[in-house]
DNA sequence: AGCTGATATGCAAACGGTTGCACTTTTCGG
DNA sequence: CCGAAAAGTGCAACCGTTTGCATATCAGCT
């Protein structure tokens, strides 16, 4: 009953290692890591040899093992707040192409709730442990928090924030904003709304960015930005609807309103139309994304290239984790897309 | 300037190890762990002090040392054909939330081009000494395939698609697809197109279960169902776009259609619009999901519980893990609910 | 007090690779 | 044809845990 499986020649049972190929081989095992890995000093004619054994034996390199003695693990982990919103998904859809490109096994991990959040950064040092690097989707540092990445050496890389230290892709969220409201200004518009979260709230760079273009764009046409119109839709399509119902109760209503997302310019469509008015005859609507169904909804936005900003991300990071010295930084062009949420004020006339 | 760094009592430098904490316990690396994790025969006292040094020195156990000693990774995959797309997006978070809660990482495996996905199944032993555990979104496997899994020895869950042999969250996509076909009978209509994916081309149960819906609704009415109806729409907004034209350049055109996702409903809609005519007055469409965007276009359709799903089928997995025996199934509850993309046949009234 | 069976703890061998160093064999210029 | 540098290979320590087994301690019982 005693089955020697030694380094039998039988691929069955449990998987081959490194030892079996090499006894397989008639080499060392170092000759086979060596080998398997394309390192120099290997003797053709053994490399050969050394790649048939191994792929007679299906033998896979325990990336645990491999981890533990090499220092690599060959993944890298993406801190990203809510995966079940449309532009983080498509971040993650993006990054992920890079990295299963590259061979790199993906880790999510979520920072969504101020708990997970905290506790991601608070326990950075199981992180390192995990992967090569990490990509940051969105996910603004605080300077205590820096410190401590910046200490733990892990390798990081960005995307939709700037960090000076470390690569990042990110897209003009400021002149992305003027434009859009710079466009309703062009049709006429005065009272311009914004929807979009209150800034500082959350440890997120988009919101302030994005409101700032909102208030230059106004204040350079010599208006006062009303902080009256100015409303949280907590980047949701629930959030967008709740704030233009409450835009809409306002006395001297906006005529035209920025919101920040293009799913909570959807909600907010949906609210204006809720209280039997039109959009744009009552109100004009600009969002910002270039989401997969602006089209559908005739939305006007701002269009700025979310997977694709995911995949470069990924690849500085990839880049990085290579040894490569350099810091990229690369800001995405954002583009206006006019559709027909957004038209002239009524009775007035497009500039 | 050779600066011992033995055990000393700096938590500086490289992280700490289980040694460094054994030895500032003054108990073995063995009592460490087996305090640290809780297991029996270590005294109260002794491991009230070895947490306290633990905590002192910030130690974190090195997961792949733990994993290649004990042989868990205490991490889980999953298989996702395209993370971009709203169902997926949906289900990897809700199944997140659950790997989360239970302290499991998860890793993100790309399945969605054929390439992919063969390369998926068939280095399934590189995953298997990944993840302790693999939950499969909407993957059918053949037979083959399920051998080689079973072989294998991983633990799997699944999710959208029924396996006897491991547990799995599903959604009975024939009987919605019937009610969202019984739906536009009721309202009078006959000639309903189908908005789908080939049954069969690709290994996915959802477009031949919900044509089967479809099919067996018009069929118990009595009605024969019209092969040049069926369109395929790649289950995208585009998709749905180019399926709805060239169902609308049918001479004898569908006053219906039934679109396997809402995805491609929307893409439908704004197919018709696109031709100058009315959804639902010269075509009424419903479909199925519940995205976050239907009510938002008024879209009629069969709301399922993605994100629950996912959840539900996460915690399955973890179970199993746990070394449950026990393989539970769930069917989980479709829900029509009708909104304004659907209305009574022109000239008929609904029954 | 002497025994016995728990209870605590330590030792050291895995786990499956990687890599610095030493050693042997080639290669090649003079 | 010699010697030295280059190329190819093996040895064995090491990465940081877990765990079976042996040992030491301690309580409880006769």
């Amino acid at each position: 009953m005693s089955i020697r499986n030694h380094a039998a020649n039988r691929a069955a049972a449990s998987p081959a290692t490194i030892e079996d190929v090499a006894i397989g081989a008639g080499v060392s095992m170092a000759t086979v890591s060596r080998a398997l890995r394309g390192l120099p000093n290997v003797a053709e004619a053994t490399r050969e040899r050394v790649l048939a054994v191994s792929q007679a034996l299906n033998y896979r390199p325990d990336p645990h093992a491999s981890r533990l003695a090499a220092g690599r693990t060959h993944a890298v982990g993406m801190a990203v707040p809510w995966l079940g919103r449309w532009y983080f998904s498509q971040v993650v859809s993006g990054a992920r192409d890079a990295f299963a490109a590259a061979g790199y096994d993906l880790l999510l991990f979520g920072v969504g709730s101020g708990d997970e959040r905290k506790r991601f950064v608070h326990e950075w040092g199981v992180l390192d442990k995990r992967v090569d690097g990490l990509l940051l989707v969105d996910l603004r540092l605080d300077a205590a928090e820096l410190v401590a990445v910046r200490q733990a050496g892990t390798k990081v890389a960005s995307v939709g924030d700037r960090y000076d230290e470390f690569p990042s892709v990110t897209v003009d969220n400021r002149s992305g904003a003027r434009i859009a409201v710079q466009h309703l200004l062009n049709l006429g518009h005065r009272d311009i709304g914004l929807i979009g979260d209150i800034p500082g709230l959350l440890p997120f760079s988009v919101p302030s960015d994005r409101r700032a273009g909102w208030f230059e764009a106004l204040t350079d046409a010599g208006i006062e930005p009303r902080t009256d119109l100015e409303v949280s839709g907590r980047f949701t399509v629930d959030g967008g609807h709740r704030a233009m119902t409450k835009l809409l109760a306002i006395r001297h209503r906006p005529t035209a309103v920025f919101a920040m997302s293009d799913e909570m310019a959807m909600g907010a469509i949906k609210a204006v139309r809720d209280h039997g008015l039109s959009v744009p005859d009552d109100v004009s609507i600009v969002g910002f994304d270039g989401h997969e169904l602006a089209e559908v909804m005739d939305l006007t936005t701002i269009v700025q290239p979310v997977v694709e900003s995911g995949r470069k991300a990924g690849e500085f990071l990839l880049k990085t984790l290579t040894g490569d010295p350099e810091i990229p930084h690369e800001t995405m062009p954002t583009e206006l897309v006019a559709r027909r949420t957004s038209a002239p004020l009524r009775g007035k006339v497009a500039g």
